[in-house]
DNA sequence: CGCTTAATCTTCGATCTCGAAGGAAGATGG
DNA sequence: CCATCTTCCTTCGAGATCGAAGATTAAGCG
């Protein structure tokens, strides 16, 4: 393989192409039954699929009573997708096959101040690192098909730049998606984190189609899930972080108000309470260790912060009225932020709205959002490949 | 026309009459770039249709600098629809053409209290005696394909029954849509009148994907639009009205918890507090006659309904970033009510949620859910169609 | 008024998709 | 072990869809 050709995308192939990627289908039969074509039909397109090079047939899966299906798989020299999780102080990147499956992810410290251009081109220079290393199947090279982020604030989709976040500095309506496009020819994603990590969890709950994925770290975010898509609304969807709290005292938060949930119960403001209290911690996962390690100012402290993050989730399950509540993010791993979080829902909310409701700690773990960027990154690579024909 | 024969509605045929009937395409040209279809086989569809006496040409449309396009109109023998929209003491019903446009549309007193069978039943021969004096185009008798009616209170639409209605007696756990099946064997549809005013306010916002749309009337009910679609979650979702809100009293509602919204703004509650006062209104649109013939009282009451409606929506803004708020509603009529809701809502949504929202009184007025119950009763009649072939 | 451009709609042969029928491979059950 | 059922996949003719080319109608403009 060359490493420039272009994938064959359009009409009912790039369908088909899609949900072996997406996970959905495994054998002709599948495809038949997803994509509503006939079988015939299917049989031909996975025929022209498989001498393009872009899917192979591996083995048979289990027999459903009858006879077994032939598995379909993308080929694993079908093409890579390189994705980042732009944290605070660490950056989780790595490379994936066009199905998801990760052929590597690696963490490494960074930090988000040094400014846009530094940690971008940084961060493309472990992109290439890992490529170099990764990035050949036996001696042909597997081409990139897309480069995607997420970012620990509010994103602009549409242009790729960085909006109004409050925890950046230096990274103002930046555009991200431009400054890594002059690099890479290729479709590139940008991305709230948040959102990301709903995308990824989604697939790993199967019978939700309304989510709202939580993700408790250094701040709260919320990405939403309608009908199994993700839920931009104007670009800003899935804000819960500044939403006022009922409590006795009285704090300004970072956005001008008062009282926010992000002052209250982030992780940032987690640890400067824990801070009054003479104990030191320096990432959000470290008040998870204080909590594990029975330091009672800890536990009180996170329980409260999931009671105050319960109370707003309330107004938010009796409107949107979703299958699950997902949450991750460092703080998750804390039993009794979430025990809290489910005390506060189900005692308030209608008992319409809870009475199918599972609210649950992440089952992707830490790679959702990558996983999310390389499910994104699939459509956007297989619209751009079709496109720029 | 014997009014017995079958819609033509399965594949492509199927698609083209949905989008005409949907108000979405007005010419061949049209349906070609919507449908994705080629022009040639829209041509050949459209044949098809205006042959089987379905659809007709009707003059022409505006040129957009070319030859003007042939108007494409539902045939007005093809069909009817019988809506209502329940409400507490009244009940609007009417007939609609397939392509939801109102033949007639009547109100008569109906209180809700006398039960199921005894209102349904008596709807029914209201029913009957529309299509007596407006069932017929010339000589010819144009059949019924559907009936739809809108419920104040929970409805689970897949079995079109009652769910644990807060002021229906004698209502809860009702098979509605049953017992009109059994007079009709026609698809029949039942839904929250909430959710049926946000479709048909949908229609009069076309570039609002993401709306809300609310009720304020006797109690306070929240259709939710998403992308272009009614959502329901698990079937409760847009409730509002049983949410906390920040009050120096307590009150405890009638669903158990204390300080709910019902409580304090819906028009059940403005009319006993304004009773406290010495001034009785029985409907809640005496509420606004007395807002409008300056009663102090009246005023501050609804002014300070719409702040708590207000500082509600705020949550849900941030977290649903809609491109349109709708109040509607016999309480939507009062001005104060709907500055109020503006003002709290601007006052503490973050600047991205609310950069581009715009909240408005209802373009469609009393019959949006009428307009409503149309619009998805033409798509259930277009499935019944194909189904029971 | 004729020329150009633009949009709508139709004609017709090439191509794609469907669905019925049948072959292949395995589960089930005497 | 053999008949029977189920599921998966392919073959092949009928029919639907496409797209290019052309006919039709009309606006814009010198």
């Amino acid at each position: 393989m060359s490493g420039k050709e272009r994938l064959p995308v359009r009409g009912a192939q790039g369908d088909l192409l899609r949900l072996v990627a997406g996970g959905h289908a495994e054998s002709r039969a599948e495809l038949a039954r997803l994509s509503g074509l006939a079988a015939s039909s299917v049989s031909l397109r996975v025929e022209e699929l498989i001498d393009s090079g872009l899917l192979v047939e591996e083995g048979s899966g289990a027999s459903r009573g009858g006879r077994r299906p032939r598995r379909l798989r993308l080929s694993p020299t079908a093409g890579l997708l390189a994705v980042a999780d732009l944290g605070a102080h660490h950056v989780r990147l790595g490379l994936l096959d066009l199905s998801g499956t990760p052929l590597v992810i690696e963490e490494h410290p960074c930090d988000i101040n040094r400014g846009p251009e530094a940690v971008l081109d940084w961060m493309a220079d472990v992109f290439d690192e890992l490529l170099e290393r990764h990035g050949r199947d036996g001696s042909s090279v597997v081409p990139l098909r897309g480069i995607g982020t997420g970012i620990p604030g509010p994103v602009d989709p549409a242009s790729g730049r960085v909006v109004s976040p409050s925890r950046m500095p230096g990274w103002n309506n930046f555009p991200v998606a431009e400054h890594l496009g002059r690099r890479y020819d290729l479709p590139v994603l940008v991305e709230n984190d948040a959102n990301l990590m709903a995308i990824g969890e989604a697939r790993a709950w199967p019978r939700c189609d309304n989510l709202m994925v939580l993700k408790a770290g250094t701040g709260i975010g919320c990405g939403v899930i309608v009908e199994g898509r993700l839920h931009r609304g104007r670009g800003a969807a899935g804000d819960i972080s500044h939403v006022r709290v009922r409590t006795d005292s009285s704090v300004t938060c970072s956005c001008g108000h008062s009282d926010c949930l992000e002052a209250y119960a982030s992780g940032a403001a987690l640890m400067s309470a824990l801070a009054e209290h003479g104990i030191t911690v320096r990432r959000p996962a470290g008040i998870v260790t204080s909590v594990d390690d029975g330091v009672p100012e800890a536990t009180a402290l996170v329980r409260n912060a999931g009671r105050l993050i319960g109370e707003v989730l309330t107004v938010l399950v009796n409107f949107f009225n979703p299958d699950a509540i997902v949450v991750g993010g460092s703080l998750s791993a804390a039993e009794p932020l979430i025990s809290a979080i489910r005390a506060a829902v189900y005692e308030r909310c209608l008992p319409l709205a809870t009475r199918d409701l599972e609210i649950a700690v992440t089952r992707v773990g830490r790679d959702a959002a990558l996983l999310g960027a390389g499910s994104l990154l699939l459509d956007a690579a297989l619209a751009f490949e079709s496109t720029h024909v």
